[in-house]
DNA sequence: CGACTGCTTGATGTTGCTCAACGTGCGTGG
DNA sequence: CCACGCACGTTGAGCAACATCAAGCAGTCG
């Protein structure tokens, strides 16, 4: 974790995310000032569960997972990508991480001191209404989650994350996962041989082609019906 | 689902919980002339998930299930209680329900408008906060069910329910349970007949006294070990 | 009384985990 | 350089956890 020599400002700050859309430049200026500049190397931890949790993440470059770590398996909670948000909910709780992070790619993040964060909440309403906004999609996301997770079959599970990953993360067809075996296996609850297991039976099914970390979509309507009809009966 | 003849006031509502203390009294009193007062009996259906979405609830007497509907089962997301919200994430996102709502007990609840709601949020940091700290804390337990319901074994999801039930609803010991044998099942994760198979083993080891609804927890640190390890392996 | 609903139990089948073994590539230290 | 450990990927055999199915029972309501 090594502190960057500040190399841009938020004034200039092309991909300046939704949320930020709402400042004024008064309030870009300030953030500006209060905000630090983190680098991660890819495998590095940002935070831990349990940690006292006072910075908010936007993350500016490579890949994060956010995971809960269990008594023996990990759960992957979400990935995120550049400009988006790690959304802490500790920090209007209790002020502690209630997961874990880390970097799935070489990563650049800025960090938000949490008063400052409150700050900008009080005094912004647009701001204060956008971040109600996704903490609620938040909120619908892993309420999407709980159902899938506790009433599909591994098949759907697996569809499902290929899907997300594929929608949201690397918007491309034949793409280069990143996620390790074991990495998909604690996204979609399930363990690293039956992950296996099953992207085998994908590959022999003719919807999906392996090879090592190169991965093809090949048919998506039977992918989506998989993970529509991948329930419990 | 009968309007009531307006039966109280805000201004003078005792509960007026934590939300609305940060409240002026002119936003009382607006609040007061814009809410709805509602009554459900035991088994009717406050919305359903795919709904539009237009309010919030704020429940003052009685027990609400909030619980999504799957293909073949539905899963019970958590119980609201007196004083508790509804906090419909969806008012926020695309103004759709994302769970259903169904009343547990003859019910009443005071509706407020999401333009209402917005307002305040727009107007009263105070409350903006509060309203975030409420998202977070949901979402904070989301996370916390989605552990337990993938990776504790049935013994330790039962117990956990047992001891959310206990602390968060009934919060006495010899209690009256109002959650059928399907309800519990649906609450965590599994079929009718695993509930009553995991509450005659919680009865023989002693952990538990069941006859009927009568439920009275006979050995706390068992149930909370079992919760803690119940986990795969 | 008969239909119905919720509860209970046992028998059976299946899903998915565990464990063990083996291959491969990669980095590290002798 | 090779030997070694180590992480990751892969496969198969066996088993535990859990769902499904079927049947019976008690209480209740018309």
């Amino acid at each position: 974790m090594a502190q960057f020599p500040e190399s841009g400002s938020c004034t200039t700050c092309a991909y300046r995310p939704v949320l930020f859309k709402t400042c004024s430049e008064k309030e870009i200026e300030r953030i500006n000032r209060t905000r630090s500049e983190v680098s991660f190397k890819a495998g590095e931890i940002l935070f831990k569960q349990g940690m006292p949790a006072s910075y908010f993440f936007c993350l500016t470059s490579g890949l994060v997972k956010l995971y809960i770590e269990g008594t023996t398996k990990n759960l992957t909670l979400e990935l995120v990508k550049p400009f988006e948000y790690i959304l802490c909910p500790g920090l209007f709780l209790d002020k502690r991480r209630h997961f874990s992070a880390a970097a799935m790619e070489d990563s650049t993040a800025c960090l938000l001191d949490e008063n400052e964060l409150r700050h900008i909440i009080r005094e912004n309403p647009d701001f204060a209404e956008e971040f109600i906004r996704l903490l609620s999609r938040q909120t619908v996301f892993q309420s999407e989650r709980l159902i899938n997770l506790t009433q599909k079959h591994m098949q759907g599970r697996m569809a499902d994350v290929l899907l997300y990953l594929y929608h949201h993360i690397y918007c491309r067809n034949p793409f280069e996962m990143n996620l390790s075996r074991q990495d998909l296996a604690d996204f979609s609850g399930m363990t690293k041989e039956s992950s296996i297991r099953i992207l085998k039976e994908f590959k022999e099914n003719g919807v999906l082609f392996v090879d090592g970390n190169k991965f093809h979509i090949l048919n998506f309507d039977m992918l989506k019906q998989i993970s529509d009809t991948g329930k419990n009966r």
